[in-house]
DNA sequence: CTGAAAGCGCTAACAA
DNA sequence: TTGTTAGCGCTTTCAG
């Protein structure tokens, strides 16, 4: 602070609660109130004070505010990347619900490193942010999980809450929520669509083979598999990344490798798209040479020509039902705490458009 | 507040720095003074108060800190819409450059509503936002330019700052720093294109007529068109909205009438894939028997089929930029105030892809 | 290298 | 309906 130092010309000081009550000749806690509309005020006081507000250009500190002890009203959110429209998508839905409870929103892009997914969920514990989402899978690392747990914890006991969104819950008796949706049964729906127009070697393509999210794709792709009495063959997962280059790359590859498939699984929309790049330079025609699909049903999907048969996820709708299931009850009493360990499970179904046709032959090899 | 009121059980209280001091058995300020790390603290006193801040679960209270004096270390940004990719990328830029500088990033969304636009910039400044950056563009209402004033110099005054992203300066007597980009010359470049490929009869389609986003395309299609002698038919000019569903409709209606042209001007790459789709519908082939050119270059671009002529902005490097004009010199004095008034012009450039086809013959109508 | 103490701007009990 | 006042949790002089 430069508290008593001599002050240059040109020093500016914003006005605070006591200048606005100087002015208006009021003490501080009736601007409070006229402030906060949250107690009678005469109507003239009330004029006085809004007068002066104007005149001075006063704007309430929110920091001070918040250290008085009403709360932050803020959320957090923690995404990977907020191009990606798994992200954005799921961010809308938290924005919208933020602002409706008259919220701001602070978001955080941890590109996919935990290390700093763990040092934003800190940073938005010091901003005592009224609930922090962490949004999209997770690993299993025994040590990464502990640490959130941890942290679920110390937000729970500061009477905030960490709810997970798109990930499993950490368990019932850590004190965190979590919004999940049908994972494996949209996998295991549009793997069993693939089969049912006979196709037999799907390859499954692309996604970080330690995230939660591809281990439940593939479950459901590996038990529609079962299911239909498909032996699933190792050879044909080919897990790597999330990201357009790698399905372009990846599939390229495959494309030239003497692998045989007649299907391609991608691990999501955007890989897909990559994929569908490769198979289209390598002279092939989605779905007459070889089917497609992907995961989430981003904007993308409804571009690509062929448009692509994926799997639809309510991502807005987790957005919101992550801020309700965080925040605890607006109107409710007020000493009421959130259950904060509900776990919500949104349903998943496949969209049918353009990619995928019948098997009819084996895909024809070019070299 | 609840102080003094009785307690009943479970009631949790977050540690505070006085907690933490006790039992490291020092003063508050030393504490500071480790958690800063601005003053020397001897080597065993700074691990007892570590030990005791881990076992307490002490978490440092932003609100108290910016309080005290110290900045926020937050930046806000105001869009339209999250899920936009033209937003999304700037705000990717905004968000990277703050968590450069280590500070958080505040998101709003205010969904094409210059009220709800002005609203968040006062959230924004309550939060005491060492930048607010506005994003998109503008209308040019007086009354709404009037009121951004004013927050700028509230903003300015208190030692933050507006900074305009992706819109035009509000001139150099207003403290607000802009980030622009040649919209008009891209405008100017992509018409060109066209021209030369043999297009006289160019649809302008899309965008809110009275932004200025719209206004600055607009105009340097019309350059371009008389800087080759053919003179802009008003006729052919369907301003509206951006988004994929208006260019769907708009396309279609306008295939439906009399009216003659060869290559469409999508006002942004979400319009011109709207308008592909009611092209293909039509049965009308792209560029054969129609070529469309968008801007923007955001990743629908390169999924569309054909890949679509349009024009590149540099939009991440412009969020980049914008926090880096609103910030303060970090390294710089501390005493230094930003020029606050900068305005910072980006180039955008064309990016031809496969959309656009020479002239051959009047478009054929079908009935 | 460390401690005491004065705020930062606001809210809310309590008293009037 | 209004004023007085005690903090909220932290930083930073100033004095050892």
């Amino acid at each position: 602070m430069r508290r008593g130092t001599q002050v240059t010309a040109g020093e500016q000081r914003r006005a605070t609660i006591r200048d606005v009550a100087r002015q208006a000749g009021v003490s501080t806690a009736t601007v409070s109130r006229v402030l906060n509309q949250n107690y009678p005020v005469a109507e003239s006081t009330r004029e006085r004070v809004e007068t002066a507000m104007r005149e001075l250009g006063y704007v309430v500190n929110a920091h001070a505010r918040a250290l008085a002890g009403v709360s932050a009203r803020t959320v957090g959110i923690i995404v990977n990347e907020i191009v990606d429209p798994f992200f954005a998508f799921i961010a809308r839905g938290v924005e919208r619900e933020a602002a409706r409870t008259g919220r701001l929103c602070l978001v955080c892009c941890a590109q996919s490193d935990p290390r700093r997914e763990l040092a934003f969920v800190d940073l938005l514990h010091e901003q005592r942010a009224d609930a922090v989402v962490l949004v999209g899978g997770s690993v299993a690392d025994r040590a990464y999980l502990g640490q959130l747990t941890r942290r679920a914890a110390d937000l729970h006991a500061g009477g905030s809450s960490l709810v997970l969104c798109g990930r499993p819950s950490l368990g019932g008796k850590v004190p965190a929520a979590a919004v999940e949706y049908d994972n494996e049964g949209g996998a295991f729906a549009i793997t069993d669509h693939l089969l049912t127009q006979g196709h037999e070697r799907i390859l499954y393509l692309g996604g970080p083979p330690d995230l939660s999210t591809t281990r439940d794709r593939l479950a459901g792709y590996r038990r529609a598999l079962e299911l239909r009495g498909v032996r699933p063959d190792p050879a044909l997962v080919h897990t790597g990344l999330f990201g357009k280059s790698f399905g372009y790359r990846r599939m390229g590859e495959l494309l030239r490798s003497r692998l045989e498939f007649t299907a391609v699984f991608a691990a999501n929309d955007i890989v897909a798209a990559g994929a569908a790049q490769a198979m289209e330079e390598a002279g092939l025609r989605i779905p007459d040479d070889i089917s497609l699909v992907g995961y989430d049903d981003v904007p993308v999907a409804e571009e690509m020509r062929p448009r692509l048969t994926t799997v639809h996820i309510p991502l807005e709708e987790m957005g919101r039902q992550a801020v309700r299931l965080g925040l605890p009850g607006d109107d409710a009493d007020d000493e009421w705490r959130a259950p904060a360990t509900g776990v919500q499970r949104l349903g998943t179904h496949i969209v049918v458009r353009d990619s995928v046709a019948p098997r009819v032959r084996r895909r024809t090899r070019r070299t």
